[in-house]
RNA sequence: GGGUGCGUAGCUCAGUCGGUAGAGCAACUGGCUUUUAACCAGUAGGUCCCAGGUUCGACCCCUGGCGCACUCACCA
């Protein structure tokens, strides 16, 4: 037992024990969902269907109004609350018994629907069963729990002491299936794809490394599925997506968790200017499906994700928040002086921290950044228009970046030559050695395909109206607390 | 990692120019058959985050640590 058991519970365990009376049956009930229940009431001046029929309901008794020889409790379960009335002349051989339960307790209910004065419809109760007793007490029944580190260690408890953060949660559900919808409606498969990779790639980050015993090698967490997807469309699939769980060894924040959610889609025969499509369409109509409207409201905004977003051009951006070209190398360098962006070497990664610095915030839209420097993209198709770009664009909505597309590189040669320029920069968060099998299966022959990757966890945000990436993860990532560490040390002795 | 703020009863929070702490809810006892955060009377509940220091005396002041939130840096 732990510390957060009340004594008194832990007692009343004990008698029901005692009592013959097991607190934790291994059986449920089969009960009426609350809400349906709800529906067949209807109103004390309109009673509906169920109104004096026994029903059963079964869930969390969330409260105890006690008047002598009449309980009233509410009872809560995923459909929703109502009112269960406890009487003394219902429930006469249960009744000595009634001090046992306690708010937070599991149970079923048979009674009787019916209303009281004031109306509410209540099941008049007529047998009471204790599904499994609640030795630790519920939180405060008026201000619920607030504390935000114990909502997210205990998200146990948040989700039924705060209706708002059960939505949250049923709306991310429902997103999900939308999209899925939404590209099975488009020809796409859904496939899932290696999480342990002997090779890091498919995006710049820095990855948790682990270790494989059978095999004796080291192997990273997945930072994007990407190369693993493209290797499908070699294969011939065609139209795949994966709603592939990301990890990456760095830092945490309102958008930042080390475990995080992307979509990524690949579709052969198409590219980015498609990709911009899906992505206009999908964002509509997911607005569209949870809200009946395109219009979402997002920290303080109002955005409106109906197609066509607007399209800015990285290099027109640049240009015009800088006054100088994106490759005017000497340019550049003065003006990431000027503004105190750190040079860590390369160019063209400076030249991106002043575009960072100078212009992302401001992306408010939603909108398409397009046509990044090729060097900047080591996996998207140069531009056949303008050979120093590449044809990529990202998703902006109030500065943050939602997702990121490209016309994919097929051409296993340029593929080769910026692997081995990405292993060559000796940058922590690009690969050692260059993914040869990744090449090899380019050399086979990959068909003009269009990628999109779509940040899952932020998509929710914005579709929920939350600002914090920690209120869209069931179990965001916390440190450990120190009692944890102590029971870890001693199982490791 | 840096900065700012917070940490008091199971929960939500007060509080003290430094003199060992209080409310509401929850719990317990009693009363009440129509409440909606029910109500009324009573009882019990505290390593005031941890460790040092200053002091006759620390929940309060100082130092260090832990945890959380916000924020900056890195990243999606």
């Amino acid at each position: 037992m732990t510390e957060i058991v009340q004594e008194d519970r832990a007692k009343k365990v004990a008698a029901l024990r005692e009592a013959g009376v097991d607190p934790y049956p291994a059986r449920g009930v089969e009960a009426v969902p609350v809400g349906e229940v709800l529906m067949g009431a209807g109103t004390a001046e309109e009673p509906g269907a169920l109104v004096g029929e026994s029903v059963v309901l079964a869930g969390r008794l969330v409260g105890m109004r006690d008047f002598g020889k009449l309980i009233f409790a509410p009872v809560m379960d995923r459909t929703g609350r109502m009112q269960v009335g406890l009487q003394k002349g219902r429930l006469s051989e249960w009744w000595p018994q009634r001090k046992s339960l306690d708010a937070g307790d599991l149970v079923a209910v048979r009674g009787e629907l019916g209303f009281t004065q004031k109306g509410e419809p209540t099941v008049w109760a007529e047998e009471i069963t204790l599904l499994a007793k609640a030795v630790a007490a519920p939180p405060e029944k008026w201000h619920g729990l607030t504390d935000k580190e114990a909502r997210y260690r205990r998200r146990y408890v948040d989700l039924w002491a705060s209706p708002e953060v059960m939505e949250v949660f049923r709306q991310r559900s429902q997103i999900l299936s939308s999209i899925r919808k939404f590209l099975e409606a488009r020809g796409y498969l859904e496939v899932e794809t290696p999480t342990l990779h002997p090779i890091m790639g498919g995006a710049t980050a820095r990855p948790f490394v682990t270790h494989h015993n059978a095999l004796d090698s080291d192997l990273y967490l997945r930072v994007a599925p990407e190369l693993y997807l493209k290797r499908l469309i070699v294969g011939g699939m065609e139209r795949v997506f994966e709603i592939a769980r990301n990890f990456r060894n760095e830092g945490l924040s309102l958008r930042h968790n080390p475990e995080f959610t992307m979509l990524e889609l690949y579709q052969a025969q198409a590219d980015y200017t498609h990709m911009m499509e899906i992505t206009e369409s999908m964002l509509s109509s997911l607005a569209q499906e949870l809200h009946g409207t395109t219009k979402v409201e997002w920290r303080g905004k109002t955005f409106d994700l109906k197609a066509p977003f607007q399209r800015v051009s990285y290099i027109e951006a640049f240009r015009e928040a800088n006054q100088c070209e994106f490759d005017d190398e000497a340019a550049v360098r003065a003006r990431a002086k000027e503004l105190g962006v750190k040079d860590h070497g390369d160019y063209w990664k400076l030249m991106n921290d002043v575009f960072e610095e100078t212009v992302e915030k401001d992306l408010i839209g939603p909108l398409f950044l397009c046509d990044y420097p090729v060097q900047i993209c080591p996996l998207a198709k140069r531009s056949p228009e303008d050979p120093r770009l590449a044809e990529r664009f990202e998703i902006f909505v109030d500065g943050i970046e939602l997702g990121n597309a490209f016309t994919e590189l097929n051409d296993p040669q340029d593929q080769f030559e910026r692997f081995e320029a990405q292993v060559a920069s000796k940058d922590p968060e690009s690969p050692a050695e260059v993914d040869v099998d990744y090449v090899q299966a380019l050399e086979f022959g990959m068909p003009p395909t269009g990628g999109l990757g779509i940040g899952i966890d932020r998509l929710v945000m914005l579709l929920t109206g939350q600002d914090s990436i920690r209120d869209v993860l069931l179990f965001p990532a916390m440190r450990r607390i120190a009692s944890q560490d102590d029971d870890a040390s001693e199982e490791n002795a």
